[in-house]
DNA sequence: GTTTTCTCGTGTACCCGTGA
DNA sequence: TCACGGGTACACGAGAAAAC
């Protein structure tokens, strides 16, 4: 999953750039780019990895991945057909309507909530319709959807994804690295996992390693192991209400029920069995 | 069947040295 | 200067057992 030093596709006469994704599965590879991305995803669910934490994806949602921010959609293995549509703009496309245009100075606090990415909890229908009326729209049309848009997420209610900010540019190297550590990760977190074996697997010492990998994602290798197995096990307990808590903590990687309680209260500051009666 | 407590082994952080 | 390795102390994760 190298973090590609992405570069969006962009006329030189547009300053907003609209994306439909129709595939089977999410764009899987982990990558950063300058612009904000606003993604609605209409069709397929799995994981959305972000700089040091991991969401499910259902579809419905909207998420706001702010600028440089290392991201990933990582589509579920049952997961056969996804679509997404996205809206990618630099920060100066605001600053330069702003800076020329007084009576848009209610979107001045935009950037405020664009920091870091997040994900949009209210007001989530009317963002929908826009998104999907800026496929049929022409240029013109497309611009003030998109003010309308970015006036809606600034009123909506949101849900901040990750606190945290790399600020140096990830090279190609570190990049590749990073690639096989999730790749490895997201296949095998169902079984057990030894920093030695991850280690060895990027030619590093374990402490090397675990230097690293916090450095990247402000995590450790073991919190986001369980992020993981926790997002994972709430997956299946949204599935469905019969599956035994020692099997969910089984499929979720969980070698005892009793360390899947502790761990899952941790991250979720629920018990499972709360959280399975609130699904 | 689920949650909590206790104990032990392992992962992580820190410091310092080395090499590119 | 930066990335990485070695050594080491300690925090914390994982499993077993008990309690609910």
């Amino acid at each position: 999953m190298r973090v590609q030093p992405f570069a969006i596709p962009k006329n030189l006469n547009e300053s907003i750039r609209i994306q439909e994704h129709l595939a089977p599965g999410f764009y899987n590879k982990l990558h950063q780019h300058v612009e904000i991305q606003i993604s609605y995803i209409k069709e397929g669910y799995g994981n959305l990895i972000i700089s040091d934490s991991i969401h499910t994806i259902v579809p419905g949602d909207i998420y706001v991945i702010g600028s440089n921010n290392p991201h990933v959609f990582k589509s579920a293995e049952a997961c056969t057909h996804t679509h997404m549509i996205s809206l990618f703009f630099s920060q100066n496309t605001i600053d330069n309507v702003l800076k020329y245009i007084p009576e848009m100075d209610t979107l001045n606090d935009f950037f405020s909530k664009t920091e870091t990415s997040i994900k949009i909890i209210s007001r989530k229908k009317s963002i929908r319709n826009k998104m999907n009326q800026l496929l049929e729209s022409d240029k013109f049309s497309r611009f003030i959807l998109f003010l309308q848009i970015i006036k809606k997420i600034k009123q909506a209610e949101i849900h901040t994804l990750s606190e945290f900010k790399y600020h140096k540019k990830i090279t190609a190297r570190e990049g590749k690295r990073m690639e096989v550590i999730f790749d490895y990760l997201i296949k095998n977190f169902r079984n057990e996992i030894t920093l030695k074996t991850i280690s060895e697997l990027v030619f590093m010492t374990p402490n090397a390693f675990c230097r690293f990998f916090k450095q990247r994602t402000n995590s450790t290798f073991s919190q986001f192991l369980l992020q993981l197995r926790v997002e994972y096990a709430c997956q299946l307990l949204d599935a469905s209400k019969d599956i035994p808590m020692a099997e969910i903590a089984e499929k979720s990687g969980f070698n005892s029920i009793s360390n899947f309680n502790r761990q899952f209260r941790t991250i979720k500051k629920c018990a499972p069995s709360s959280y399975k009666t609130k699904a």
